[in-house]
DNA sequence: GACCACTACCTTGCGACGCAAGAGAGTGGT
DNA sequence: ACCACTCTCTTGCGTCGCAAGGTAGTGGTC
């Protein structure tokens, strides 16, 4: 039985969509939904909220994010997420890693 | 605190692993410890036997292997592993889905 | 035969992450 | 009062990789 993409796909985020959420967060503070749409809009990187959420917690536990709650006119508070230096750290240590990852797979796969 | 490599590199393996084993088995059949050495010959794709054995079972169970055990005078039997067709189709798609992946990975983390 | 080293395969228990589904709470309009 | 919309968060589950340990077959040394 041959696998979907979508199967395949739930596997590969596993531990990527995190620093893809610090990776939008470079360009200045963002609300949780608003980094839902950041990151649907590529075809490949968020499925659901319940994904983010949980995910937007560990990095504040982790201290990669601060976060500020503001009023909102269109419904309930927004939490803003900024980026922290700590967060920019481990973005680059994530992008490093990664490079060195994606370069022996694609070896492997040519081979 | 700043991830170690290591920790980012064990989630990123996830549903990678396989496929690479796949890909191995692309030049012909070989048995688990040879797959072992070929894959430790990248420095990120495998770091346990532990990973590898579970893992052939599932290809095994999934038909994207066959297996014949041969036996060996430098110890207990060898269990070769052949792709299947399926096991190429399923590679392909891996491909394809993993391209697409690494594609949307990069502009994220470029923006 | 008793022992050891080496090769080779496999299992167990655990932790991390993503996900579908659903729940709760705040705003504004009818 | 009711509904629609926005925004946040939780629960239960499945998958995978991994360190550690276990089993078994071969050949060599005493």
């Amino acid at each position: 039985m041959v696998p979907t993409q979508d199967v395949v796909l739930t596997q590969l985020r596993k531990g990527v969509v995190e620093y893809c959420v610090l990776a939008c967060l470079r360009s200045g503070p963002a609300y949780g939904l608003e980094l839902a749409e950041r990151l649907s809009a590529t075809s490949t990187l968020l499925t659901s909220e319940g994904t983010l959420y949980p995910l937007l917690s560990r990095l504040r536990q982790q201290g990669w994010v601060t976060t500020t709650q503001i009023a909102s006119s269109m419904g309930p508070p927004r939490r803003y997420y900024e980026l922290s230096t700590e967060g920019r750290a481990a973005l680059e240590t994530f992008t490093a890693t990664w490079s060195r990852f994606t370069a022996d797979v694609r070896t492997t796969l040519e081979s």
